[in-house]
DNA sequence: ATCGAATCTTTACAGTGTCAACTTGACACC
DNA sequence: GGTGTCAAGTTGACACTGTAAAGATTCGAT
C-alpha cells in the first residue's frame, strides 16, 4: 500500500514530492472528498504529522498538489490544440476540449484546482502558464479597442461552467455534446448585428 | 445563540425548519466550510445527534438546505428578470443578473447548491423550478430543428463558469463587469456566420 | 568532531460524522 | 384511566480528522 519504502531511514530524502504523488492517488481512487493529510502520510509510509511540517495545513498541500496538476493541465490542454486545426478557431476549440477532456480524465484533481479559494498570489509556474495558454488562443479574436480579459473571460466561463454542471451531475444522464456548446465560440469577438 | 429556546419540551416541534435556518445562517456567517451537523444543532438547541435523526447524514441536511435555497435563488433571478426590459432579449439578461447577484449575496449558499454532488434524482420542488426559469426564457432563442437543452446549456454554462471563477477568486481584484460577459448571448441561437 | 538546523516522530487535544441504546412524549385504542 | 406503539431526541461511544508541542534523528557546514 505504500508507494514508498525503505523505512530505515529517518529522513526520507523527498518527502514533498511523494507526498504530493500520494495524493493524486488518493484523489484519483476516492475522490476530492477523501483527501487528508494522515492518508497521504500513510500512504508515503510516514507519520502522520509530517505533511503538516512542509505544507503547513491541509491547504497547504492541496495547493502543492494544485501546482503538479496545473501543468498536467496545461499540457493535456497543449496536446488537444495541436490535435485541432491550424486555424485560429481550430486551436480555440482545440484548448476547449482539452479543458473539458482533463476535467473528465482526472475529475477530482480538476475540481481541487478550480475550487481552491485563493487566498495570496498564486506562485508563477502553476496557474499562470495555463492562463497564458487561454490569451495567445484568444488574442485573434480580441477586436480593436477591447481588452482581451473579456474575451479571454468568456471563454472560460463558458467551458469551466459547462465542466463543473456536467461534472456535479446538473445536466442529466445525457448531457450535450461538447462542440454544440462550443459552438457559441463561433461568435466571440463578433460585434452585435 | 440558540435560535429556539423552550428547552422544557422533549419534542422540538418544528426541527426540521429550524436546522435548515440554522445551517443557512452558520453557512451566511462562517462559510461553507464550517457547516457541521452539531453547530447546527447547537444552535438550535438541540442534542449533537439530532439532526442526524431527521436528516440521516451531513448531505442529507445540506440537501435539506439546498432545498430552501432554491427557493430563495428562484425569486432572484424573477425579481431581476422582472426589473429588466420586457423583451426577450432583456429577460434573458435579467436572469443572468439576478443569477449573479444570488451567487454574490449569497456565495456559500450558491456554491453549496450547485457543487453538492446529485446522486439520486432531485425532488421535484428544488432545481426543476430554477430550471423551468431557464427553459421558458431561453425558448425564443432555440431556432427551430435545435434541442432546447443547448441553448438552456450555453447561457446556463457562461453564467455558472463566470460566477464561480469570481467566486473563487480566478479573475483577480477586477473582474471584468457582468454586461461585458453576457454579450456573448446576443449571439446566442444564432447561426454562424 | 561538533554544533545547529532541518526533518520526522510521538503524544496529545479538540472537533467531526455516525452508530446503538436509551428516554421522553404523543396518540390511538380498549 | 391504563396500555401499547411509535416517532422524536438524548446520551454515550468510537473512529477519524487537523493541528500543535515537544522530543528524536539525521544532515551539513564549520
Amino acid at each position: 500500500m505504500e508507494l514508498t519504502k525503505d523505512k530505515s531511514r529517518h529522513h526520507h530524502g523527498n518527502l514533498h514530492a511523494a507526498l504530493v504523488e500520494a495524493g493524486i492517488e488518493i484523489l484519483r481512487s476516492s475522490g476530492l472528498d477523501a483527501l487528508s493529510l494522515r492518508k497521504c502520510a500513510a500512504l508515503a509510509g510516514v507519520s502522520h504529522a509530517a505533511p503538516a511540517h512542509h505544507f503547513g495545513n491541509l491547504e497547504g498541500l492541496k495547493w502543492a498538489i494544485a501546482e503538479e496538476a496545473f501543468a498536467r493541465f496545461s499540457d493535456f490542454m497543449r496536446t488537444h490544440a495541436a490535435a485541432s486545426d491550424d486555424t485560429a478557431h481550430g486551436r480555440l476549440l482545440g484548448i476547449c476540449r482539452g479543458y473539458l477532456a482533463f476535467a473528465r480524465a482526472e475529475p477530482a484533481l480538476y475540481e481541487m484546482i478550480f475550487c481552491l479559494q485563493r487566498k495570496e498570489p498564486e506562485s508563477k509556474r502553476d496557474a499562470s502558464t495555463s492562463y497564458s495558454i487561454l490569451r495567445d488562443t484568444c488574442a485573434p479574436f480580441v477586436p480593436p479597442g477591447t481588452d482581451p480579459v473579456i474575451i479571454e473571460t468568456q471563454v472560460w466561463s463558458l467551458v469551466h461552467g459547462f465542466a463543473l454542471l456536467e461534472l456535479h451531475g446538473r445536466l442529466g444522464d445525457t448531457p450535450p455534446p461538447d462542440d454544440a456548446i462550443l459552438a457559441l465560440l463561433r461568435h466571440i469577438g463578433q460585434e452585435p448585428a
